[in-house]
DNA sequence: GGCCAGGCGCGTA
DNA sequence: TACGCGCATGGC
């Protein structure tokens, strides 16, 4: 029956830590749950004690975008099974449980990405809100909760000044943003068939976008694409890989990256997540 | 007040 | 190929 609200029944599925790990940036607690946007969907989305509840502001006949958005059909023991069986690996996992990755919408988590250099994950959910609300498109909602926007198009970025951009306190990002979305407006990549290029090929045209370098491509063909080998190097996981698994003598990062890119596995990614995680909250940067 | 944040682009060796 | 630096802005 076509209804506004469902329950999907999955385990090991920690939703809170998935939705705050610094992977999206659009979702808010609430005492109701985490209300977020999902394409142009407002939803809710509540954790409950055999699975997720969902909330949307209008009936679904078919919820296949959320499943595939919050990836629960991923088959997470295996993929925790693929981790090399280390101290620093176990304790990721331990300290970890239920962490997931998502799967998001491609230009939004590439825009997101471009806002993310040097930004604390607070102030990356601020510039993102900022841009949804200045430029995205409003959404139904509910009565009595917070309004929502849509992520904004391609088009609507790449028609706004720097001045707009930088009014959401994107600062030396705003030529990047801006020139990334003028890039595809004009169609130099076509965001929707990345996916069916192997990993190199498909970082290498990322890497044309400016202010995408590396780091932001391995995120977004990681938390966009599904390619779950690609690894992020950002400061948490150098510094997690040169303390957990160098700690008398750390390597710089040439060395990091070979070693990344050969210790971890099919699912590096995913175990990227859990070090970065575990990193950043149990050990509180030890 | 100084340090640092899910980096990138560019100049230099 | 591998450094070093400047770049806005705000949390702690």
């Amino acid at each position: 029956m076509t209804q506004p609200h469902a329950a999907f029944p999955v385990k090991n599925y920690d939703l809170a830590l998935t939705l705050a790990s610094g992977q999206a940036f659009r979702w808010r607690r609430s005492a109701e749950g985490w209300a977020g946007v999902i394409g142009s969907r407002w939803v809710r989305l509540r954790q409950e004690p055999d699975g997720i509840r969902a909330e949307t502001s209008a009936p679904e006949a078919d919820w296949q975008w959320l499943r595939h958005y919050l990836q629960l059909d991923a088959d997470l023991d295996g993929i925790l099974a693929s981790f090399p069986d280390d101290p620093p690996m176990r304790d990721s996992v331990a300290a970890c449980r239920g962490l997931r990755l998502l799967r998001q919408e491609p230009w939004e988590c590439l825009a997101s990405f471009i806002c993310s250099s040097t930004k604390q994950i607070v102030q990356i959910q601020q510039i993102v809100g900022l841009l949804c609300r200045r430029f995205g498109e409003t959404l139904a909602v509910p009565l009595g909760t917070e309004p929502a926007w849509a992520f904004p198009t391609v088009e609507r970025l790449a028609g706004a000044s720097e001045a707009e951009l930088r009014a959401c306190k994107l600062g030396f990002r705003a030529p990047y943003l801006s020139g990334a979305a003028r890039k595809l407006a004009a169609g130099d990549i076509d965001l929707a068939r990345l996916a069916e290029r192997p990993l190199e090929e498909a970082r290498a045209a990322l890497v044309t976008l400016p202010g995408v370098g590396v780091k932001i491509a391995d995120c977004v063909l990681l938390f966009a694409y599904g390619f779950h080998e690609a690894f992020p190097m950002d400061v948490w996981i150098i510094k997690a890989l040169q303390q957990l698994y160098f700690p008398k003598r750390p390597p710089k990062l040439p060395r990091l990256r070979r070693f990344s890119q050969t210790h971890f596995g099919p699912y590096g990614g995913y175990a990227q997540q859990y070090l970065f995680h575990y990193m950043r909250t149990a050990r509180k940067g030890r």
